[in-house]
DNA sequence: CCCGAAGACTTCAACACTAAAGTTAGAACC
DNA sequence: GGTTCTAACTTTAGTGTTGAAGTCTTCGGG
C-alpha cells in the first residue's frame, strides 16, 4: 500500500510528512515573497510550543481524573485566594468563556465534588463558586505534576537565558496587550 | 451596586480584578511553596501571549469573513504546496482533529467555495482536497495581516534579541517534542 | 408602595468536536 | 477469482460551547 497520499513523484523520500518547522517556513517563503523568517521563526515556535505544551498539561491531568477545563477553573479559584470563592460571571470572565459555558461546567465539576455551589445570602441575585477541600487536592496533584514538567522542560536554559527568555515575553505580552484593549475574544486556555 | 463579587473587605482597593501576571506568580506562590517564580514566570508569560495572539489573529480573519478554524485548513493546503492538495485524513493528522471533524470542516468550506473535494480517479477510496483560487486569494489577504500584526509585535526587539528568542523556543520545542514521542494528542491551533 | 430597569445567572437552540461504529474500495492470499 | 483484511472516509451519538431569550432579585424613582 504505497506511502501515504502522495500523487507526486514516485520515490521521492520527501513524502507529504508534517513540515518540519524550518521546512515550512521554507514553504511560506515560497509562497508569500516579503516574509521575514526571523519573524516567522519566533512566532511559528511561540505556536507549536504551546500547543504541544498544552497537550502535555491534558494528559497529565487527565491522569489525575480530570479535564484541562476543569484544571483551569480549579486555578482561577485558587488564584482568587482563600476562601476560594469566585461568582459564575467573574470565572467566566476570566476563563475567556461566555456564562453559558460556566453555568455547565460548574454542575459538572460540582457533581464531582471539585466545588460547591450557593446562592449568596446577602444578595440571592448572585451565586458563589466554592473551592471544595478534594477540589484544593486536585489542584495541588496537578500543580505538583505540572512544575515537575516546567522545570524539565526549561532544563536546557541557563538561569541567566531564563531571565532573559522571561523579560522578552513579557515585553511581548505588554505590546499585544496594548494593542488589545479586551474585547470579547474568546479561546479558553489560561496560565 | 457594589464592586462585583468582594465578600471581603468594606473597601479593599484590591478588588477581584484578573490578576497581572506577577500578582499571579505572587499568588501561586502563596499556595504553593516550591514554585520556582523564574520558572513560573516564562511559562505563564508563554500561555498569555499566545492566548492573546490567538485573539488577535481570530479577530484578523473574522475581517475576511472565515474563521480561525477555516484560516488553519488554508494554512495546511499551502504548505503543502502546489496544486495545493492534501487528503482529509493527512489534513485532520496535521490539524490535530478526528477525521469526523475534518469531513465537516471541509463540507463547510466546500459549500463557501474555498475548497473542493473529489474522490481520486486513480484511487477511489481517496479523496482529494484542493484549494480553490478563492481560498488561494482569502489565505494571501489573510497572510498579510497575519504577518504585518507579527512584524508589530516583534518592533521592540533587537535584531539580536530576535535571534536568541528563537533559538531558545526552537530549543523548549525540541525538548518537548523528544518527552512527547508523539501520541493522538488533540488541541487544534496551528502556526 | 408599586412599577420599570438593570444585573446575574440559567435555559434553549444551533453548531463543532470526539469516539465509536458503519461503508466502501483496493490488496493479499490461496 | 472469491474471501478476508486493511485503509480511508462518513455517519451516529454524546459532550461542550456560543448567542439569544428567559427568569428572578434588587435598585430607583414617582
Amino acid at each position: 500500500m504505497a506511502e501515504t497520499t502522495e500523487p507526486g513523484g514516485p520515490t521521492g523520500p520527501a513524502g507529504p510528512e508534517e513540515p518540519t518547522l524550518d521546512e515550512q517556513i521554507a514553504a511560506y517563503q515560497r509562497e508569500f515573497r516579503d516574509l521575514d523568517p526571523q519573524v516567522e521563526k519566533v512566532v511559528s515556535a511561540l505556536g507549536r510550543l504551546n500547543r504541544r505544551m498544552n497537550v502535555a498539561y491534558g494528559r497529565q491531568v487527565a491522569a489525575l481524573g480530570i479535564s484541562n477545563a476543569e484544571w483551569e477553573v480549579l486555578k482561577t479559584l485558587v488564584l482568587a485566594g482563600k476562601p476560594y470563592r469566585l461568582g459564575p460571571g467573574e470565572l467566566a470572565k476570566r476563563l475567556g468563556l461566555t456564562p453559558a459555558a460556566m453555568t455547565h461546567r460548574i454542575d459538572r465539576m460540582a457533581g464531582e465534588g471539585l466545588v460547591t455551589r450557593d446562592r449568596d445570602e446577602n444578595n440571592r441575585v448572585r451565586v458563589i463558586v466554592e473551592l471544595t477541600d478534594e477540589g484544593r487536592t486536585k489542584w495541588l496533584e496537578a500543580m505538583q505534576m505540572a512544575t515537575d514538567f516546567e522545570e524539565d522542560l526549561l532544563q536546557d536554559l541557563t538561569p541567566d537565558e531564563r531571565g532573559s527568555l522571561g523579560e522578552m515575553l513579557i515585553r511581548l505580552l505588554r505590546r499585544v496587550e496594548h494593542a488589545q484593549p479586551d474585547a470579547g475574544g474568546r479561546l479558553t486556555d489560561l496560565d
